[in-house]
DNA sequence: AACGGCCCGATTGTTGACAATTTTAACAAC
DNA sequence: GTTGTTAAAATTGTCAACAATCGGGCCGTT
């Protein structure tokens, strides 16, 4: 039983960062905020030793900034910070589409597609469906990272940048505003991935991050313009 | 005074942090072997509550591994592991390169370009420069990944993947075998960020770093055939 | 009123002791 | 000789107390 594996096998100070970094990451701690290492501690029902301990990952993700004998306060990513995260996904995951062509077995490939259909179904049937193409959108870029069988990529991705993505989702609760492009993009780079052009995948999926990219800044200067 | 400064605004976490990974990335203490928590405190003077603060801190840079009860012991990277880290030296440097030739500011490329001459004059008055063109190498990177001006690039590179190459060519004693190519290349590269040609300056690096990656991969071979 | 020094409370940094787990070694049974 | 069992030793994980440092308020001086 898998249970007991992930409960038992773990170590408080495990699970203590799993738990806080899934509170920082979904703002339940706000971006920003001092964090009490006393107060933490008794949150999360452990002393201050694991919890430094998984502190100092945290901050080794970028999900915590500490300052010397003064504290630890949550990370708030700025507009700019998130502009240089979208440039670094734009070069790894471009990389990392190329590998996939060249190294995903049939049956992932197979599955990035049946993972494809189910979006267009749910863009079908409704009409808000911002969540779901979130979450849509992270699988179909997980699969493919993982479709590069790089573990150094996949780690850099999937273990450090995406919880800054995501968080960044949560701080200011953004919706997709153009699904339908999006997945009109995802469908030309399955189809480079599974006619194994690597090529082609790198640059469809380059483009793909940079047009997310300049969405995110054309959005950021409107609303700069309105206030 | 500076020496004030990183000495007394620094915990003992962070000297242990980065003592330790001093003397881990130059074989100090042998790739793949198991460090005790007790004896490690003892070399470094401090108890095991830093010691183990800083233990995490490396782990996350893949520099230690842990086994939950166990222990924990220095990596040792495998030649796959090396080709994963040139494959995202390729991407990430790639985008850096690009970076550097939009927003490096003309001091910066003029340092570059005093860089280059400096290791220019070394070619011509040694022959055995291994570990020259070594270091020179790497300022010549370091200064143009500094120069894209993008800190979550920086980190990735510098902080993170640098310190496993560097760890690498100490374990392995490697030397490089194709200075005279990789000098002519690093200059093209120089001259089209002079250009402020990001496309191309993101294509040679790509070309360079791809290069010395089939070169590793070249040796690797013949070294297997030998044996 | 503005400024600077001083003390006190609060927080972080560090330590040594204790608990839990794994590894080692000795021993017994087959 | 090999395998299985068990207890002791060594190591990691956790905790609570102590030390060092910072921030804020008070007070006195100008």
């Amino acid at each position: 039983m898998s249970a007991i594996t992930t409960e038992n096998t773990r170590t408080l100070a495990d699970r203590v960062f799993a738990r806080l970094q899934d509170d920082i990451v979904r703002g339940v701690i706000p971006p920003g905020s001092k964090v009490s290492e006393t107060e933490l501690a008794s949150r999360y029902g452990v002393s201050r030793g694991p919890l430094r301990e998984a502190i100092r990952r945290l901050e080794s993700r970028k999900l915590l900034e500490r300052e010397v004998h003064v504290g630890t306060r949550v990370a708030s990513l700025s507009f700019d910070d998130l502009i240089e995260i979208y440039h670094v996904r734009e070069a790894l995951e471009g990389m990392a589409a190329r590998l996939a062509a060249e190294h995903m077995t049939d049956d992932e490939v197979q599955g990035l597609k049946d993972v494809l259909g189910q979006h267009e179904q749910q863009q079908d049937l409704r009409e808000d469906t911002a969540y779901f193409q979130r979450e849509g959108d992270l699988d179909f870029h997980y699969r493919i990272i993982q479709g590069s069988h790089n573990a150094t990529l996949s780690q850099m991705l999937i273990g450090e940048l995406y919880h800054l993505v995501r968080m960044y989702r949560y701080q200011f609760s953004t919706v997709a505003n153009r699904p339908q492009k999006a997945l009109n993009e995802h469908r030309r780079i399955i189809e480079a991935i599974e006619a194994r052009d690597g090529e082609m995948a790198e640059l469809l999926m380059r483009r793909h991050i940079s047009s997310a990219r300049k969405n995110i800044e054309t959005q950021y200067q409107e609303q700069i313009n309105t206030m």
